[in-house]
DNA sequence: TGTTGTTGGATACCTTCGCTATCCATGTTA
DNA sequence: TAACATGGATAGCGAAGGTATCCAACAACA
Protein backbone atom coordinates (compact mmCIF):
# COMPACT_ATOMS: atom_id res chain seq x y z
CA UNK A 1 0.00 0.00 0.00
CA UNK A 2 1.18 3.60 -1.16
CA UNK A 3 0.93 6.55 0.95
CA UNK A 4 -1.58 7.76 -1.77
CA UNK A 5 -3.53 4.52 -0.47
CA UNK A 6 -3.38 5.06 3.48
CA UNK A 7 -4.73 8.51 2.72
CA UNK A 8 -7.87 7.34 0.47
CA UNK A 9 -8.65 4.64 2.96
CA UNK A 10 -8.41 6.29 5.92
CA UNK A 11 -9.76 9.99 4.89
CA UNK A 12 -6.49 11.74 5.83
CA UNK A 13 -4.73 13.86 3.42
CA UNK A 14 -1.53 12.68 2.34
CA UNK A 15 0.17 16.10 3.88
CA UNK A 16 -1.09 15.23 7.44
CA UNK A 17 0.01 11.73 7.47
CA UNK A 18 3.46 13.15 6.81
CA UNK A 19 3.15 14.93 9.20
CA UNK A 20 2.78 12.30 11.71
CA UNK A 21 4.78 10.44 10.40
CA UNK A 22 7.59 13.48 11.13
CA UNK A 23 6.03 13.38 14.56
CA UNK A 24 6.50 9.98 15.25
CA UNK A 25 2.46 8.85 15.87
CA UNK A 26 2.75 6.80 12.79
CA UNK A 27 5.60 4.52 12.40
CA UNK A 28 7.85 4.64 8.91
CA UNK A 29 6.87 2.27 6.11
CA UNK A 30 8.77 -0.56 4.95
CA UNK A 31 11.17 1.48 2.69
CA UNK A 32 11.44 -0.13 -0.76
CA UNK A 33 13.60 2.54 -2.74
CA UNK A 34 14.99 6.14 -1.74
CA UNK A 35 11.79 7.75 -3.07
CA UNK A 36 9.23 4.58 -2.30
CA UNK A 37 7.88 3.38 0.89
CA UNK A 38 5.13 0.30 1.44
CA UNK A 39 2.35 0.67 3.81
CA UNK A 40 0.00 -2.04 5.53
CA UNK A 41 -2.89 -2.64 7.39
CA UNK A 42 -1.08 -2.00 10.84
CA UNK A 43 -0.54 1.62 9.55
CA UNK A 44 -3.78 2.20 8.20
CA UNK A 45 -5.19 0.73 11.69
CA UNK A 46 -2.85 2.96 13.68
CA UNK A 47 -3.53 5.98 11.66
CA UNK A 48 -7.49 5.77 12.45
CA UNK A 49 -6.44 5.44 16.27
CA UNK A 50 -4.41 8.37 15.67
CA UNK A 51 -7.57 10.89 14.29
CA UNK A 52 -9.68 8.88 16.71
CA UNK A 53 -7.75 10.16 20.25
CA UNK A 54 -7.07 13.32 18.72
CA UNK A 55 -10.57 14.01 16.68
CA UNK A 56 -13.04 12.51 19.36
CA UNK A 57 -11.22 12.60 22.54
CA UNK A 58 -9.34 15.66 21.93
CA UNK A 59 -5.87 14.47 22.93
CA UNK A 60 -3.16 16.57 21.71
CA UNK A 61 -0.35 15.27 19.12
CA UNK A 62 2.32 14.94 21.82
CA UNK A 63 0.15 13.28 24.23
CA UNK A 64 -1.38 10.97 21.43
CA UNK A 65 2.35 9.94 20.85
CA UNK A 66 3.37 9.10 23.99
CA UNK A 67 -0.29 7.15 24.57
CA UNK A 68 0.56 5.15 21.18
CA UNK A 69 4.34 4.32 22.64
CA UNK A 70 3.55 2.92 25.88
CA UNK A 71 0.62 0.98 24.11
CA UNK A 72 3.63 -0.93 21.80
CA UNK A 73 6.34 -0.68 24.45
CA UNK A 74 3.43 -2.90 27.49
CA UNK A 75 1.20 -4.12 25.05
CA UNK A 76 1.05 -7.43 26.68
CA UNK A 77 0.26 -6.47 29.94
CA UNK A 78 -3.01 -4.94 30.74
CA UNK A 79 -2.09 -4.13 34.28
CA UNK A 80 0.95 -2.22 33.11
CA UNK A 81 -0.65 -0.58 30.15
CA UNK A 82 -4.12 0.60 32.29
CA UNK A 83 -1.05 2.14 34.84
CA UNK A 84 1.07 3.14 32.65
CA UNK A 85 -0.02 4.16 29.33
CA UNK A 86 -3.55 5.83 30.30
CA UNK A 87 -1.12 7.26 33.23
CA UNK A 88 0.32 9.58 30.50
CA UNK A 89 -2.71 11.30 29.38
CA UNK A 90 -3.16 14.33 31.34
CA UNK A 91 -6.94 14.99 32.19
CA UNK A 92 -6.10 18.42 32.87
CA UNK A 93 -3.61 19.86 30.86
CA UNK A 94 0.19 20.98 32.84
CA UNK A 95 -0.06 18.86 35.75
CA UNK A 96 0.33 22.07 37.80
CA UNK A 97 3.58 21.52 39.46
CA UNK A 98 2.94 24.72 41.67
CA UNK A 99 0.25 23.03 43.79
CA UNK A 100 0.88 20.69 45.79
CA UNK A 101 -1.44 17.78 46.46
CA UNK A 102 -3.92 17.98 49.37
CA UNK A 103 -4.12 15.63 52.05
CA UNK A 104 -7.45 15.33 51.04
CA UNK A 105 -7.04 13.32 47.75
CA UNK A 106 -4.63 10.54 50.25
CA UNK A 107 -7.30 10.74 52.73
CA UNK A 108 -10.16 9.73 49.75
CA UNK A 109 -7.87 7.57 48.57
CA UNK A 110 -7.31 5.85 51.70
CA UNK A 111 -10.86 5.47 53.07
CA UNK A 112 -11.56 3.77 49.73
CA UNK A 113 -8.92 1.25 50.28
CA UNK A 114 -7.53 2.17 46.74
CA UNK A 115 -4.26 1.17 45.72
CA UNK A 116 -3.22 4.50 43.69
CA UNK A 117 0.57 4.91 42.39
CA UNK A 118 1.89 7.93 44.39
CA UNK A 119 2.79 9.48 40.75
CA UNK A 120 -0.86 8.86 39.16
CA UNK A 121 -1.44 11.56 37.05
CA UNK A 122 -5.11 11.11 38.18
CA UNK A 123 -4.42 12.16 41.77
CA UNK A 124 -3.04 15.86 40.52
CA UNK A 125 -6.07 15.99 38.62
CA UNK A 126 -8.39 15.21 41.20
CA UNK A 127 -6.25 17.40 43.47
CA UNK A 128 -6.47 20.54 40.96
CA UNK A 129 -10.38 20.36 41.08
CA UNK A 130 -10.44 20.51 44.75
CA UNK A 131 -8.04 23.42 45.03
CA UNK A 132 -9.69 25.00 42.02
CA UNK A 133 -13.21 24.73 44.13
CA UNK A 134 -11.64 26.09 47.34
CA UNK A 135 -10.65 29.18 45.81
CA UNK A 136 -13.59 30.17 43.81
CA UNK A 137 -15.33 29.59 47.18
CA UNK A 138 -17.36 26.46 47.15
CA UNK A 139 -14.84 24.07 48.48
CA UNK A 140 -16.26 20.71 48.50
CA UNK A 141 -15.88 18.30 51.50
CA UNK A 142 -13.76 15.14 50.08
CA UNK A 143 -16.72 12.78 51.32
CA UNK A 144 -18.88 13.89 49.06
CA UNK A 145 -16.57 12.51 46.36
CA UNK A 146 -17.56 9.12 48.18
CA UNK A 147 -20.38 7.96 45.93
CA UNK A 148 -18.63 9.36 43.07
CA UNK A 149 -15.79 7.33 43.74
CA UNK A 150 -17.74 3.86 44.87
CA UNK A 151 -20.10 4.37 40.97
CA UNK A 152 -16.23 4.90 39.69
CA UNK A 153 -15.78 1.67 40.87
CA UNK A 154 -18.54 -0.29 39.21
CA UNK A 155 -17.42 1.31 36.59
CA UNK A 156 -14.25 0.12 36.24
CA UNK A 157 -15.13 -3.08 36.77
CA UNK A 158 -17.65 -2.88 33.60
CA UNK A 159 -14.72 -1.91 31.92
CA UNK A 160 -12.51 -4.25 32.31
CA UNK A 161 -14.79 -6.91 32.34
CA UNK A 162 -14.85 -6.20 28.68
CA UNK A 163 -10.94 -7.56 28.34
CA UNK A 164 -11.81 -10.76 29.72
CA UNK A 165 -12.64 -12.52 26.81
CA UNK A 166 -10.82 -11.02 24.45
CA UNK A 167 -7.10 -13.43 23.77
CA UNK A 168 -5.01 -11.91 21.33
CA UNK A 169 -2.72 -9.36 24.13
CA UNK A 170 -2.05 -6.27 21.22
CA UNK A 171 -5.93 -6.31 20.51
CA UNK A 172 -6.68 -5.88 24.92
CA UNK A 173 -4.65 -3.04 25.10
CA UNK A 174 -5.92 -1.71 22.01
CA UNK A 175 -9.18 -2.21 23.05
CA UNK A 176 -8.31 -0.99 26.81
CA UNK A 177 -7.12 2.38 25.31
CA UNK A 178 -10.18 2.92 23.48
CA UNK A 179 -12.60 1.95 26.58
CA UNK A 180 -10.88 4.00 29.14
CA UNK A 181 -9.89 7.20 26.66
CA UNK A 182 -12.38 7.26 23.52
CA UNK A 183 -15.36 6.51 26.32
CA UNK A 184 -14.66 9.25 28.14
CA UNK A 185 -16.64 11.76 26.33
CA UNK A 186 -19.82 9.03 25.95
CA UNK A 187 -19.31 8.58 29.62
CA UNK A 188 -19.83 12.24 30.16
CA UNK A 189 -22.64 12.62 27.70
CA UNK A 190 -24.37 9.72 29.30
CA UNK A 191 -24.46 12.17 32.57
CA UNK A 192 -25.51 14.88 31.25
CA UNK A 193 -28.39 13.15 29.50
CA UNK A 194 -29.40 11.48 33.14
CA UNK A 195 -28.94 15.14 35.03
CA UNK A 196 -31.55 16.57 32.05
CA UNK A 197 -33.62 13.32 32.55
CA UNK A 198 -33.28 13.15 36.40
CA UNK A 199 -34.28 16.98 36.66
CA UNK A 200 -37.11 16.51 34.51
CA UNK A 201 -37.96 13.74 36.69
CA UNK A 202 -38.28 15.78 39.61
CA UNK A 203 -40.06 18.78 38.35
CA UNK A 204 -42.82 16.88 37.44
CA UNK A 205 -42.95 15.50 40.95
CA UNK A 206 -43.70 18.88 42.33
CA UNK B 1 -12.53 47.97 43.38
CA UNK B 2 -10.63 49.35 40.42
CA UNK B 3 -9.54 47.34 37.73
CA UNK B 4 -6.23 46.87 39.31
CA UNK B 5 -7.13 45.66 42.67
CA UNK B 6 -9.64 43.00 40.75
CA UNK B 7 -6.27 41.82 39.38
CA UNK B 8 -4.43 41.46 42.40
CA UNK B 9 -7.21 39.82 44.17
CA UNK B 10 -7.98 37.39 41.57
CA UNK B 11 -4.15 37.06 40.19
CA UNK B 12 -5.73 37.37 36.53
CA UNK B 13 -2.77 40.21 34.73
CA UNK B 14 -5.06 43.37 34.11
CA UNK B 15 -4.32 42.67 30.28
CA UNK B 16 -6.12 39.50 30.29
CA UNK B 17 -8.71 40.99 31.88
CA UNK B 18 -8.82 43.44 29.29
CA UNK B 19 -9.65 40.31 26.93
CA UNK B 20 -11.89 38.84 28.72
CA UNK B 21 -13.99 42.03 28.97
CA UNK B 22 -13.46 42.62 25.40
CA UNK B 23 -14.61 39.09 24.84
CA UNK B 24 -18.14 39.15 26.53
CA UNK B 25 -16.79 37.03 29.50
CA UNK B 26 -16.90 39.49 32.24
CA UNK B 27 -19.68 42.49 32.14
CA UNK B 28 -18.34 46.08 32.12
CA UNK B 29 -17.64 47.62 35.62
CA UNK B 30 -19.82 51.10 36.25
CA UNK B 31 -18.57 53.76 34.67
CA UNK B 32 -17.57 56.22 36.50
CA UNK B 33 -16.30 58.96 34.43
CA UNK B 34 -14.47 58.60 30.73
CA UNK B 35 -11.34 56.68 31.89
CA UNK B 36 -12.74 55.11 35.62
CA UNK B 37 -14.74 52.04 36.15
CA UNK B 38 -15.90 50.56 39.61
CA UNK B 39 -16.18 46.36 40.08
CA UNK B 40 -17.49 44.55 42.89
CA UNK B 41 -17.69 41.61 44.59
CA UNK B 42 -19.86 40.08 41.29
CA UNK B 43 -17.33 40.38 38.60
CA UNK B 44 -14.39 38.73 41.01
CA UNK B 45 -16.67 35.71 41.68
CA UNK B 46 -17.54 36.03 38.16
CA UNK B 47 -13.58 35.98 37.24
CA UNK B 48 -12.91 32.74 38.89
CA UNK B 49 -14.91 31.12 37.20
CA UNK B 50 -13.79 31.71 34.57
CA UNK B 51 -9.96 30.74 35.57
CA UNK B 52 -12.03 27.69 36.18
CA UNK B 53 -13.95 27.03 33.36
CA UNK B 54 -11.46 27.83 31.01
CA UNK B 55 -8.22 26.51 33.08
CA UNK B 56 -9.28 23.63 34.57
CA UNK B 57 -12.25 22.37 32.50
CA UNK B 58 -10.61 23.71 29.23
CA UNK B 59 -13.09 25.42 27.44
CA UNK B 60 -12.88 27.35 24.70
CA UNK B 61 -12.96 31.28 25.33
CA UNK B 62 -16.04 31.31 23.07
CA UNK B 63 -17.96 28.15 24.79
CA UNK B 64 -16.98 30.00 28.21
CA UNK B 65 -18.87 32.92 26.83
CA UNK B 66 -21.92 30.98 25.61
CA UNK B 67 -22.48 28.63 29.26
CA UNK B 68 -22.11 31.84 31.22
CA UNK B 69 -24.63 33.97 29.37
CA UNK B 70 -26.96 30.93 29.64
CA UNK B 71 -26.57 31.21 33.33
CA UNK B 72 -27.18 34.67 33.21
CA UNK B 73 -30.55 34.11 31.43
CA UNK B 74 -31.75 31.58 33.19
CA UNK B 75 -30.43 31.63 36.85
CA UNK B 76 -33.65 30.79 38.49
CA UNK B 77 -34.31 27.44 36.71
CA UNK B 78 -32.15 24.57 37.67
CA UNK B 79 -34.03 22.30 35.15
CA UNK B 80 -33.41 24.87 32.38
CA UNK B 81 -29.73 25.82 32.86
CA UNK B 82 -28.67 22.05 33.35
CA UNK B 83 -30.84 21.46 29.88
CA UNK B 84 -29.71 24.49 28.15
CA UNK B 85 -26.92 25.95 29.61
CA UNK B 86 -24.98 23.26 30.08
CA UNK B 87 -26.12 21.65 26.89
CA UNK B 88 -24.61 24.29 25.18
CA UNK B 89 -21.06 22.80 26.35
CA UNK B 90 -19.69 20.41 23.24
CA UNK B 91 -18.04 17.79 25.13
CA UNK B 92 -16.90 16.85 21.58
CA UNK B 93 -15.65 20.27 19.55
CA UNK B 94 -17.51 20.19 16.48
CA UNK B 95 -20.94 18.73 16.33
CA UNK B 96 -19.82 17.42 12.96
CA UNK B 97 -23.15 17.99 11.19
CA UNK B 98 -22.61 15.40 8.56
CA UNK B 99 -22.91 12.30 10.75
CA UNK B 100 -26.33 11.40 10.98
CA UNK B 101 -27.55 10.12 14.58
CA UNK B 102 -27.12 6.66 14.27
CA UNK B 103 -30.34 4.88 15.46
CA UNK B 104 -28.97 3.08 18.17
CA UNK B 105 -28.24 6.34 20.31
CA UNK B 106 -32.54 6.18 20.31
CA UNK B 107 -32.40 2.86 21.15
CA UNK B 108 -30.77 3.42 23.87
CA UNK B 109 -32.39 6.21 25.29
CA UNK B 110 -35.61 4.59 24.72
CA UNK B 111 -34.52 1.54 26.65
CA UNK B 112 -33.45 3.44 29.39
CA UNK B 113 -36.70 5.27 29.45
CA UNK B 114 -35.24 8.73 29.83
CA UNK B 115 -36.49 12.03 28.55
CA UNK B 116 -33.78 13.78 26.74
CA UNK B 117 -34.21 16.55 24.43
CA UNK B 118 -34.18 15.12 20.74
CA UNK B 119 -31.36 18.16 20.10
CA UNK B 120 -29.08 17.91 23.01
CA UNK B 121 -25.58 18.21 22.18
CA UNK B 122 -24.57 14.77 24.31
CA UNK B 123 -26.56 12.69 21.92
CA UNK B 124 -24.37 13.88 19.21
CA UNK B 125 -21.68 13.42 21.26
CA UNK B 126 -22.86 9.58 21.91
CA UNK B 127 -23.30 9.29 18.66
CA UNK B 128 -19.99 10.21 17.67
CA UNK B 129 -18.16 7.88 19.87
CA UNK B 130 -20.14 5.41 19.02
CA UNK B 131 -19.44 5.87 14.92
CA UNK B 132 -15.68 6.27 15.48
CA UNK B 133 -15.67 3.05 17.35
CA UNK B 134 -17.15 1.53 14.56
CA UNK B 135 -14.63 3.22 11.78
CA UNK B 136 -11.71 1.55 13.87
CA UNK B 137 -13.66 -1.67 13.47
CA UNK B 138 -14.37 -2.58 17.19
CA UNK B 139 -17.94 -1.34 17.14
CA UNK B 140 -19.81 -1.10 20.52
CA UNK B 141 -22.95 -2.68 20.88
CA UNK B 142 -25.16 0.13 22.38
CA UNK B 143 -26.72 -2.76 25.25
CA UNK B 144 -23.08 -2.79 26.61
CA UNK B 145 -23.80 1.11 27.42
CA UNK B 146 -26.61 0.24 29.23
CA UNK B 147 -24.89 -0.36 32.71
CA UNK B 148 -22.73 2.75 32.09
CA UNK B 149 -25.77 4.81 31.91
CA UNK B 150 -27.75 2.60 34.85
CA UNK B 151 -24.12 4.29 36.85
CA UNK B 152 -24.70 7.84 34.84
CA UNK B 153 -28.49 7.86 36.62
CA UNK B 154 -26.58 6.80 39.78
CA UNK B 155 -24.41 9.85 39.36
CA UNK B 156 -27.07 12.17 38.14
CA UNK B 157 -28.96 11.54 41.34
CA UNK B 158 -26.27 12.64 43.42
CA UNK B 159 -25.65 15.60 41.30
CA UNK B 160 -28.91 16.92 41.79
CA UNK B 161 -29.26 15.86 45.87
CA UNK B 162 -26.18 18.35 46.38
CA UNK B 163 -28.47 21.00 45.05
CA UNK B 164 -31.14 20.31 47.15
CA UNK B 165 -30.53 22.24 50.45
CA UNK B 166 -29.45 25.85 48.70
CA UNK B 167 -31.74 28.45 48.91
CA UNK B 168 -30.66 31.31 46.42
CA UNK B 169 -31.33 30.66 43.39
CA UNK B 170 -28.36 32.11 41.52
CA UNK B 171 -25.83 30.06 43.75
CA UNK B 172 -27.94 26.94 42.57
CA UNK B 173 -26.85 28.06 39.22
CA UNK B 174 -23.54 28.68 40.07
CA UNK B 175 -22.78 25.31 41.94
CA UNK B 176 -24.71 23.55 38.93
CA UNK B 177 -22.34 24.60 36.87
CA UNK B 178 -19.34 23.49 39.15
CA UNK B 179 -20.45 20.13 39.84
CA UNK B 180 -21.37 19.20 36.11
CA UNK B 181 -18.41 20.82 34.40
CA UNK B 182 -15.97 21.48 36.74
CA UNK B 183 -16.79 17.85 38.19
CA UNK B 184 -16.01 16.19 34.82
CA UNK B 185 -12.58 16.05 34.92
CA UNK B 186 -12.28 14.84 38.92
CA UNK B 187 -15.05 11.69 37.80
CA UNK B 188 -12.83 10.93 34.89
CA UNK B 189 -9.84 11.31 37.31
CA UNK B 190 -12.15 8.87 39.73
CA UNK B 191 -12.70 6.12 36.79
CA UNK B 192 -8.64 6.05 35.92
CA UNK B 193 -7.76 5.62 39.64
CA UNK B 194 -10.61 2.74 40.11
CA UNK B 195 -9.08 1.03 36.91
CA UNK B 196 -5.51 0.87 38.02
CA UNK B 197 -6.81 -0.26 41.76
CA UNK B 198 -9.17 -3.07 39.49
CA UNK B 199 -6.36 -4.06 37.34
CA UNK B 200 -4.26 -4.48 40.05
CA UNK B 201 -7.14 -6.27 42.17
CA UNK B 202 -7.47 -8.56 39.73
CA UNK B 203 -4.06 -9.24 39.03
CA UNK B 204 -3.52 -10.24 42.36
CA UNK B 205 -6.05 -13.28 42.42
CA UNK B 206 -4.35 -14.57 39.51
C1' DT C 1 15.07 5.42 -24.56
C1' DG C 2 12.68 9.20 -23.57
C1' DT C 3 8.90 11.55 -21.24
C1' DT C 4 5.21 12.03 -18.17
C1' DG C 5 3.42 11.66 -13.81
C1' DT C 6 3.82 10.02 -8.94
C1' DT C 7 6.21 9.38 -4.59
C1' DG C 8 8.70 10.47 -0.34
C1' DG C 9 11.07 13.88 2.10
C1' DA C 10 12.26 18.51 3.55
C1' DT C 11 11.08 23.19 4.38
C1' DA C 12 8.35 27.15 4.70
C1' DC C 13 4.14 28.89 5.42
C1' DC C 14 -0.75 29.45 7.22
C1' DT C 15 -4.68 29.84 10.62
C1' DT C 16 -6.66 29.80 15.03
C1' DC C 17 -6.46 30.48 19.93
C1' DG C 18 -5.40 32.66 24.04
C1' DC C 19 -3.29 35.89 25.57
C1' DT C 20 0.27 40.09 25.94
C1' DA C 21 2.55 44.49 24.93
C1' DT C 22 2.19 49.10 23.41
C1' DC C 23 -0.11 53.50 22.68
C1' DC C 24 -2.63 57.23 23.98
C1' DA C 25 -6.00 60.40 25.78
C1' DT C 26 -8.18 61.10 30.05
C1' DG C 27 -8.10 61.05 35.06
C1' DT C 28 -6.59 61.12 39.73
C1' DT C 29 -3.51 62.25 43.32
C1' DA C 30 0.40 64.16 45.76
C1' DT D 1 1.14 71.42 38.17
C1' DA D 2 3.62 67.27 37.60
C1' DA D 3 3.82 62.41 37.91
C1' DC D 4 1.59 58.34 37.56
C1' DA D 5 -2.52 55.20 36.94
C1' DT D 6 -6.54 53.86 34.23
C1' DG D 7 -9.53 52.36 30.45
C1' DG D 8 -9.86 51.47 25.76
C1' DA D 9 -8.08 50.33 21.20
C1' DT D 10 -4.84 48.07 18.21
C1' DA D 11 -1.17 45.23 16.94
C1' DG D 12 1.74 41.44 17.89
C1' DC D 13 3.35 36.91 19.79
C1' DG D 14 4.00 31.87 20.56
C1' DA D 15 2.20 27.39 20.44
C1' DA D 16 -0.52 23.95 18.08
C1' DG D 17 -2.05 21.57 14.15
C1' DG D 18 -1.92 21.35 9.88
C1' DT D 19 -1.12 22.72 4.70
C1' DA D 20 1.40 24.06 0.41
C1' DT D 21 5.39 24.05 -2.28
C1' DC D 22 9.52 22.37 -4.04
C1' DC D 23 12.54 18.86 -5.59
C1' DA D 24 15.17 14.79 -6.69
C1' DA D 25 14.31 9.96 -7.47
C1' DC D 26 11.70 6.69 -9.49
C1' DA D 27 8.05 3.86 -12.23
C1' DA D 28 5.73 2.89 -16.24
C1' DC D 29 4.09 3.42 -20.58
C1' DA D 30 4.96 4.79 -25.61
Amino acid sequence: MRMSDLSRRSGVSVTTIKYYLREGLLPAGRQLSATQAEYDEQHLRRLRLIRALIGVRGLSVSTTRDVLRALDEHAGDTHILLGLALGSIRIVEEPEEGTPEPAEVGALIKELGWQVHQSAPARAALAETLTSLRTLGTPLEWRTLLPYARLAEQTAAVDLDQLDWIDDPLEVAERALLLTVLLEPALLALRRMAQENESARRHAED
